[in-house]
DNA sequence: GGATTATTTGAGTATTCGTTCAAGCGTTCA
DNA sequence: TGAACGCTTGAACGAATACTCAAATAATCC
């Protein structure tokens, strides 16, 4: 059935050209991850919070309205990413951005939204 | 508990600086609903395969190895996201990337994985 | 009109995800 | 040392997700 698709119901050259401008799979794999750890209301709201500099848990729970513990959730699938870096000064824990690019993306992700008006 | 925490164990100055910083939430919210269109692996090959140029169902199917049925599925949600455009010509349906911005998100995302190495 | 082809759709299912709740660490300070 | 605090973690549970399979559309070709 696969087969009968890929020899006849296709236009060849297209899928040749397609195939010949892939992107490695493993790399096209690494930024879906990189994109789903961005790609939730929660955390973007904590990228974006981090944007104006350090915040600890706490201060981030109180910005975004929500439980330490949620919040706590949702940092360690931040930090797992490398999204964002942890700094411990005594018992509080401070978190910044990790990288610029990060906040790139985030940028163009708002720009794109504020242009095109709600999805 | 909530409130406790607000006035006491908080840096308020950080706070106060991160509300001030903060993006609307609606914009927030809609930025994540396009960021979790893309973060995938079968769409972001998706969106990937049709930057060589437009590809009707099959084609995409057959470069990704995949059902027909799956991939129309992805595609639903890929339109609806406004991340890719529908033109019918006769039975088939090409596809095509709705907006430049996409690609440039892509771009950004991929580069960022290729410096980085795996996640 | 009837058969074929390309695509979409809906139900079903297994997996993943985000939050809550309760318990656990590790650090500070009396 | 022990109480308090900031944070993390694990289990549990409802919601959302991605695929499969089967059936439904829609357009073409005899």
């Amino acid at each position: 059935m696969k087969d009968i698709c890929e020899i006849r119901c296709i236009h060849p050259a297209s899928v040749a050209r397609a195939n010949l401008g892939r992107t490695e799979e493993s790399v096209l794999e690494t930024a879906a991850a990189l994109l789903s750890a961005m790609a939730d209301p929660t955390r973007i709201k904590i990228l974006d919070a981090l944007r104006m500099g350090e915040l600890c848990v706490c201060d981030l729970a109180a910005v975004l309205g929500m439980t330490v513990s949620a919040v706590s959730h949702q940092l360690r699938l931040l930090r797992t990413a490398r999204l964002v870096r942890a700094r411990k000064d005594g018992k509080v824990v401070f978190y910044t951005l990790d990288d610029d690019h990060v906040e790139q993306i985030l940028d163009m992700a708002l720009e794109h939204c504020r242009e095109r008006g709600e999805l």
